[in-house]
Parts: C-alpha cells; sequence; structure tokens
DNA sequence: CAGTGAGCGAGCTTCCGCTTGACTT
C-alpha cells in the first residue's frame, strides 16, 4: 500500500478513481502549518527564526494523513510544484516523520502523469522551501509592523500590506488623475462622399493637413476646414485590401476567467470563483486558481477531434496551438482553465447555482475550443481620398471572409469594428460630394477601476496570486479603503488617508516594482544562490530603522470629511459631516468631540420596499462587513435581501 | 440593528497564500 498525499479532495477523489487498489490518496486541504495569528511568530533577535505551528483547523487532516501513513510502504508528497507546495510537502514530511517518503510533481491529473511522476521521485528542495519562508517572514513583517503603526497614527484595526496596499495606491492614484484631468477639445471632421452616379455613401475622416496628422483643436479651426472642404474635388489616391489575421484568444487563466465573466455576466470575482469552485469540484472543469495557459496534450487532441467532427476541417489548424504562459510571476503548478470532457457541452448542474454553473461552463467550453480552432480572415480595404491636394481622408472598412474561432467566441474586435460599406473605386477617381460631418470631442480621462481592470493590473505587476485576488477585493471593501460605485472602486476618506501615509513614509515597500524585485530575491533563494536570512535582513534593517522614526515623529493622520451642507440639529452651531467608522458611514457633527450628535448614513436605492411597500430600500452591511439590501423602515419592517432587487 | 469619531488606556486589532465549507440578513 503506498499512500499519496495531495492539497485539493477533489483532486484527491480524481485521482483515487484512477488509481488501483494500491494507492490510497489524502488531501491536506492547503497549508497545515503557518506562523501565529496573535503575535508576529519572527524572532528578530534569532536570525528571523519563524515560529511555524500547526493550523487549528487542519488537526482532522493531519490525523488523517498520520494514520494512513502509517499503513502505508512510500509516501508520495504531490503537493503543487510551486513554492508554497514545496513547503506543505515539508511540513507534512516534519509531521509523519519518517524515512517512507518521496517528493513528485505533476503539472496535470491524468494516469499517466501521475505514473510518470512515481518513476522520479526527489527529495525536498530545501531550496525552494527556504523561499517561501522568506515570502511568508517578509509578507508578516510588512503586516504585522505597519498595521500596528496605523493603530497608533490613524485609526484602530486599519491594516496594510505588501499586496492590499498597492491595490489601494492603485485606486487613490487612479482618482487623483481623474480629479486632476482637464479635458481637452477636439474636432472630428469626415466628409461623407460617393462613388460617381452611386447612391450609397461613405465617411472618409480627416486625417493630415499638409502631410501631418490633423489636429483640430477649436470650432473656429473646424470651420475653417469646413468652409475650405465643402467645395473641393475629391480624388481617390490609393485604394489597398489587405488580410487581416485574427488569432484565438489563449485559454482561461483566473484572471481572465473572473475578467471575462465581469464583463460578460457583469458578475464580482468571488462569485465566479465560488461557480468555479463548483464545477471543479463536479469533475467538469480543470483547476480554477491558476496562472498558465498551459494544456494537456490528451485534452487538445479531444478537442481538436471536436473541432474536426462538429465544425469540419476548416476549423481546424494544421497543428495544435501552443500558448506560453505571459505572466512573469507564473509557477505553472496547473493548467490552464479548461473543460474536463470537450465533448460534454451542456451538462446537468445541480444546486442552487445551477444555472450559474451552466452559465460559466459554457463559456469555459467556448474559450478551449475556440483557442485550438482556426484563425479568423479579413479583409480590410482603405481608400486614401484627397482634396485640393491639401486634405488627406481615409476611409477603411472590413468585411469577414472567414469567422474560424469567433463562431464560437465573439471577439471583441469585431464588435468595435463594424462592416463598413465601401465601393468600389480605381486610383484617380473623382468622387461626389454629398456633405461634411464635423463633431466637437473631449479627451476623456483613464476610467475607474473594476474588479477586472484591478485583477488585471495586479497580475500585471506580478502582485498577488490566483488565490488571492478575489480576498484581497474583499479586504479592501471590508475596510472601507475603498467602495464600489456602480461596480467601479472608489477610495474613501480613510483609504486615501492610509494611502498617503504609507507611500510618504514607506515608497520602496508600496512601490508598484516592489514584489518583482522581491520575486527576483525569491528566485535567487530557491535556485540555491542566497541566503533567505540574508535577503530579509536587507530588507529589514532600514524597515526597522524607518519604523521608530516615524512611530516617534509621524503627526497623527486628519482624515478629511465629506460635508453635507446642513447645520446640526443638536449645537445648532456645527455642521454636519460624513465619516467612515469601523461600520461604514455615518454622520456626525463637524464639532465632535464637544458635540455628540450622530445620525445614521443610509444610501438609498430610490425604490419602495417590495413588502411593506413604505419604506425605501437601503444598502447595508452586516457585522462582518458583507453588504445586504434592507428597509429603512427596520425594525418595523424586516424585509432583506441578499441581492439587488432592481435586478429581478 | 447599535455601534463608529478623540483620548482616557483594560485588551485587542493586523499580513499573504494554500485549501474548502457554512449558508445567513
Amino acid at each position: 500500500m503506498n499512500l499519496i498525499i495531495v492539497e485539493s479532495p477533489t483532486k484527491a477523489r480524481t485521482l483515487s478513481r484512477f488509481l488501483d487498489k494500491d494507492y490510497s490518496v489524502e488531501a491536506t486541504m492547503g497549508h497545515i502549518k503557518d506562523l501565529p495569528k496573535s503575535k508576529l511568530g519572527v524572532d528578530i533577535e534569532k536570525d528571523f527564526e519563524p515560529d511555524y505551528l500547526l493550523i487549528e483547523k487542519r488537526k482532522k487532516e493531519i490525523q488523517k494523513i498520520k494514520s494512513a501513513s502509517k499503513k502505508a510502504n512510500l509516501i508520495f508528497l504531490a503537493s503543487d510544484p510551486d513554492r508554497e507546495g514545496e513547503a506543505i510537502a515539508a511540513h507534512v514530511k516534519e509531521e509523519i516523520g519518517n524515512g517512507k517518503t518521496r517528493r513528485i510533481v505533476f503539472h496535470e491529473i491524468s494516469k499517466e502523469a501521475v505514473f510518470e511522476a512515481i518513476k522520479n521521485p526527489r527529495d525536498i528542495n530545501s531550496d525552494l522551501v527556504n523561499a517561501q519562508i522568506a515570502r511568508r517572514v517578509l509578507d508578516r513583517l510588512v503586516g504585522y509592523k505597519l498595521s500596528p503603526l496605523l493603530w497608533k497614527k490613524v485609526r484602530r484595526g486599519l491594516s496594510a500590506g505588501r499586496v492590499q496596499s498597492v491595490a489601494v495606491r492603485l485606486i487613490v492614484e487612479r482618482e487623483r488623475e481623474i480629479e486632476n484631468f482637464t479635458p481637452e477639445e477636439y474636432w472630428e471632421i469626415a466628409a461623407e462622399l460617393a462613388k460617381s452616379g452611386d447612391k450609397k455613401t461613405f465617411i472618409a475622416s480627416l486625417t493630415k493637413i499638409k502631410d501631418k496628422k490633423a489636429e483640430v483643436k477649436n470650432k473656429n479651426e473646424a470651420d475653417d476646414i469646413v468652409k475650405d472642404l465643402s467645395g473641393a474635388d475629391y480624388k481617390v489616391e490609393d485604394v489597398s485590401t489587405r488580410e487581416i489575421r485574427n488569432n484565438p484568444y489563449p485559454p482561461f487563466t483566473t484572471s481572465t476567467m473572473t475578467q471575462s465573466a465581469s464583463r460578460l455576466f457583469g458578475w464580482s470575482s468571488k462569485k465566479t470563483m465560488s461557480v468555479a469552485q463548483k464545477l471543479y469540484e463536479e469533475g467538469l472543469i480543470t483547476y480554477h486558481r491558476t496562472d498558465s495557459t498551459n494544456l494537456s496534450r490528451s485534452a487538445v487532441q479531444k478537442a481538436r477531434s471536436l473541432i474536426q467532427k462538429e465544425f469540419g476541417a476548416k476549423y481546424l489548424p494544421q497543428k495544435e496551438r501552443v500558448y506560453k504562459t505571459k505572466s512573469k510571476s507564473a509557477q505553472e503548478a496547473h493548467e490552464a482553465i479548461r473543460v474536463v470532457d470537450p465533448f460534454l457541452k451542456e451538462p446537468e448542474t445541480k444546486g442552487r447555482f445551477a444555472n450559474d454553473s451552466l452559465k460559466l461552463y459554457k463559456l469555459i467550453w467556448k474559450r478551449f475550443l475556440a483557442c485550438q480552432m482556426s484563425e479568423a480572415l479579413y479583409d480590410r480595404k482603405t481608400i486614401i481620398v484627397s482634396a485640393f491636394s491639401k486634405y488627406t481622408l481615409k476611409a477603411s472598412g472590413q468585411t469577414m471572409k472567414f469567422d474560424g474561432w469567433t463562431t464560437l467566441y465573439a471577439s471583441i474586435k469585431d464588435s468595435s469594428e463594424s462592416v463598413i460599406y465601401l465601393p468600389e473605386v480605381k486610383k484617380g477617381e473623382i468622387l461626389d460630394f454629398i456633405k461634411i460631418h464635423k463633431e466637437q470631442r473631449f479627451t476623456q480621462p483613464p476610467p475607474r477601476f473594476n474588479e477586472a481592470s484591478l485583477i488585471k493590473t495586479l497580475e500585471q505587476l506580478g502582485i498577488g496570486r490566483p488565490s488571492t485576488y478575489a480576498p484581497t477585493i474583499s479586504t479592501i471593501l471590508f475596510r472601507n479603503y475603498v467602495e464600489k460605485d456602480e461596480g467601479k472602486f472608489v477610495p474613501t476618506a480613510i483609504g486615501t488617508a492610509v494611502n498617503d501615509f504609507l507611500v510618504k513614509n514607506f515608497p520602496e515597500v508600496f512601490d508598484y516594482g516592489f514584489t518583482a524585485e522581491m520575486e527576483e530575491n525569491l528566485d535567487k533563494i530557491a535556485e540555491g544562490n542566497s541566503q533567505w536570512k540574508i535577503t530579509i535582513k536587507k530588507f529589514w534593517d532600514p524597515f526597522a530603522n524607518k519604523l521608530e522614526v516615524i512611530e516617534q515623529k509621524a503627526e497623527r493622520v486628519k482624515i478629511e470629511t465629506e460635508k453635507l451642507g446642513k447645520k446640526c440639529p443638536e449645537c445648532k452651531t456645527g455642521e454636519l459631516v460624513i465619516r467612515t467608522g469601523r461600520f461604514g458611514k455615518f454622520i456626525s457633527c463637524s464639532r465632535f468631540p464637544d458635540c455628540k450628535y450622530t445620525e445614521k448614513y443610509e444610501q438609498k436605492l430610490k425604490m419602495k420596499c417590495p413588502e411593506c411597500k413604505k419604506g425605501e430600500v437601503v444598502i447595508k452591511k452586516t457585522k462582518k462587513g458583507r453588504k445586504f439590501f434592507g428597509c429603512s423602515r427596520y425594525p418595523d419592517c424586516t424585509w432583506a435581501s441578499w441581492t439587488d432587487p432592481r435586478k429581478k
């Protein structure tokens, strides 16, 4: 009897299905050891010795593993093939405490991959484990030293960390960009033209004036050009047709899946991940927390045979498509997110969220199949027109020749570049002038982040991991650092104050490149080329100095309040302001602490309560920070709902 | 379903990354 230990119980179940009776499989449910929650757990005096303890909640799993290991001849530690997985394997080995353990890794869950791995066992890679320790200790030092500083200098209960604080920083700085943005006026000018005698017209936009890019700044300039152009001869200078090839998107990762579900279904990352978790547990999709775009050979073969059968040879490229993982921080522990069986188009999904499950499954199915299909082909035709040999105008449009993969999965490009009618014309041909179009426009500020764009940006910066994107968003909302306004993130006064304090005093730690630099150092440790204690010491010494100075010298941070423009009804002298407390926003008197008047701040939905029809629907927060909808007449009316009543 | 802010100063808050449940207001 041999024992295989993996991280996920679902993975354990899948493995035991295709392994014979000689193997038993157990799961750790993630990490089994960690630093203590209630204290630092890092002995700085003793070279940063970490105090890894068994996690209370994992006692049950450890017991099961221990008893199973007693019956086993060999124990294969098959946690994920990355830094964290190596640490888990090391921790399990410490607990089992005998020489029967072997470390194995596999990158896909198939019989072949598992047996191949078993044939190539190795020892625990202590360099990789050391890299995990360095990562853990660094995050603990940053989080557990800076948070208490915030309690002292800003407010109790706040938090700071390598990941969450940068997420807040992105949102705060974007808001400032928007506030400081001055829109600039510009004009778009186009001529509506037609082939001589043709009834159908087309639009050519002004691109150049005297061979320089046309930049029309104001109405006077626009009017002059329009006057000029109105009586002009329009001559075709050039006609060209070019074939455009459009390749499919790579298969989903956690980041791209949450982005697509957000764009297409309007789902939060939390919702997408929980629906994906169910699909994974039902054996319908591969693991949903991954940054890899790798696909198993056999899955690709199945996909190809389905494409051949359902869509025909034209839709099947000669060679299978291979996707290289772009993300620098990727650790390739898992495959891309794909359906397990491409031939299963519409599985029966169970439970309360059956509809959502099916919706997400179909999206993953399409994305996976599409990624192995032929490219889409377009003809892009461009007509260059001149007027007075001073003005250059351009009309372009494309027609699809072959839909390829877009027959399954809509390309974003298709919706933005609509098919435009362009006539058959020849060089030198004179066109009929119909009329001039002009339109005033303004440059736009960058958009606020939503969950999708925030996750995308964090991933590009290498900050956070697939398992933490959704939880990080929950954290910064729960702490009231940011709030959502129509799905977009807006920083609160607290979030802005905390961010400015951190960035001003610890610019290196919250620099957008800090994590990338940390990863480089961790790689050196993992390769055995550097010692983790030295790396941590290099960070710690200047950091500790700064901590001390700032703790002594920094002033307590004042948090800006938003005025409501009303007098305080109690003292009649102060003004009412909005403050953000531990439980969200509330209204109070600006003369606090001299006047202690407070009032509830209610975010109204402009909708009557569906139950009593008298009160208004208001947004509230539970003690745990979760948003819900309730009636403003509470406790007279106890109507409440998790979901937005407007969306029914 | 009251509480939040300041400061008094009991005792407590806090990180990131692995994994799943529990499951309501």
